[in-house]
DNA sequence: CCGGATTTGTTTCCAAATGTTTCCATCGCC
DNA sequence: GGCGATGGAAACATTTGGAAACAAATCCGG
């Protein structure tokens, strides 16, 4: 995928975390650099990250506990930065599981090596994440993350294309909250909106026209004039797809 | 993984393999130091190893030749010794499949605790770490590993051809991940696409028509645009095989 | 080592998917 | 009501992947 990758940065120290992000910078990466975790929480609700290189030693919350946290919910890679090479032991030892770590002070070329061998480790793309359950529900409708399929409220399949069912994934992932263009855009293909792009709108018709009741009043998919859109509907995460009963997918409703 | 950890060093030269030698030992692990490649495959056909220790710089086949051969046949995890700085890139342009590297000069503690996060990777992970079991199964199919043959739901024997299987294979080890032409194409042939490339297009056609119940509406194989594909089940990694009635092959049903 | 069968890769064509542009209705504000 | 800004919709252009046909490579039995 041409997407660049994206990398969040969390270190206190202004000085390394500036001379980072350039390097990283200068070498096609997308960077954000905050300095603790509560930072950290607040960009990752924001946007979609391949990697996360993270301080050990961090104001507030630490680095490790933090390692913890992200575990848990996601396996996004996550490459630690220790300040004393005895600290290796105790992170190693507590199996904190990240997937690799930095001595500092380090050389700015080790750690775009190390990302590289970890994003390459990772397999590319941590793409719209499948995670444990693959299926999600809402409003009745249901969104089979593993198969990409969308069944409405009657159980019938709709047949989104790979954008439309991109762009409902980014929506689902952050439900009730309003997403400008241009954070959907990084969310669904990881790049910056363009000047005047249009097709996040044009997209957010098509899934309208698919998905709505009735697409002049729109009830999943809220316009926030000059904000962006929002997501309405509760998401469930339910728990397996039983085998459905194949049916055919519904023809998208005279679409084009 | 209950046994010590057995590790095997390629390294020619001699104080540093019997320095590194005698740090790992005092620190729970069995080691064999050997000096070139023709030792290291004399010694894997003894014994059972855990990970490999490889200098980069050797005397007869280099490290990266032998690195690629291991990789070749086995999953055996890998970390790399390298002289200089430099080299980084030259390894990871290579994709030659290292787990880890190091530069040296390095701290032995620095060797221990990559060699504890390497095989902590490759062991405690669920991963499709297929290792013993040569039975994988998925959606009802079932995909013989040792035997190259493949059954589908109701058990009879579906035949693959070897480039096919070779990428059923490469799909089975990356389950729900998007993968792109690229990396199919070298996790299958270790080789990079070329510019216009389309033969993993092909491939992919051609097993969903053997494979799929619906080639049009793939449920196994997705088609990620612009991203790659992705496969959809579940893997569950079976137990032995049972004779299975021999059954003779599907001729593909009526392909081609 | 030969000739045919099979497998694999390449090319081409085409339909679907996606992005872009333009026009127009609507909204909010004065 | 008028006006600029904003988003919806339609038309259009471009990109992408699937399928078929073809060509090259490999296998296999003699």
């Amino acid at each position: 995928m041409s997407r660049t990758p994206h990398i969040l940065i969390v270190e206190d120290d202004r000085e390394i975390a500036t001379l980072v992000s350039r390097f990283l910078r200068n070498n096609d990466f997308r960077v954000r650099a905050v300095p603790n975790g509560r930072e950290m929480d607040v960009a990752l609700r924001d946007g979609r990250f391949d990697l996360i290189v993270l301080d050990l030693m961090l104001p507030g919350e630490d680095g490790l506990s933090l390692c913890r946290r992200l575990r848990n919910d996601g396996a996004i890679p996550i490459i630690m930065l220790t300040a004393k090479a005895e600290e290796i032991d105790r992170i190693l030892g507590l199996e904190m599981g990240a997937d690799d770590y930095l001595v500092k002070p380090f050389n700015p070329r080790e750690l775009l090596a190390r990302i590289r061998a970890v994003l390459r480790r990772a397999g590319g793309v941590p793409a719209p994440e499948v995670g444990e359950s693959s299926l999600l529900a809402f409003a009745g409708w249901r969104l089979d993350k593993a198969v990409r399929r969308l069944f409405n409220p009657q159980g019938e399949r709709v047949a989104l294309t790979g954008a439309e069912l991109d762009l409902l994934l980014a929506f689902c992932e952050r439900p009730r909250r309003v997403l400008s263009r241009d954070q959907l855009l990084d969310l669904t293909q990881g790049r910056a909106a363009a000047p005047f792009e249009r097709s996040i709108d044009v997209l957010v018709s098509r899934l309208r026209q698919k998905m709505e009741r009735n697409p002049r009043e729109p009830e999943l998919i809220q316009t926030i004039r000059s904000g962006g859109y929002m997501f309405s509907p509760e998401i469930q995460v339910a728990p397996a797809m039983q085998a459905a009963p194949e049916q055919p997918a519904l023809p998208a409703s005279g679409s084009r």
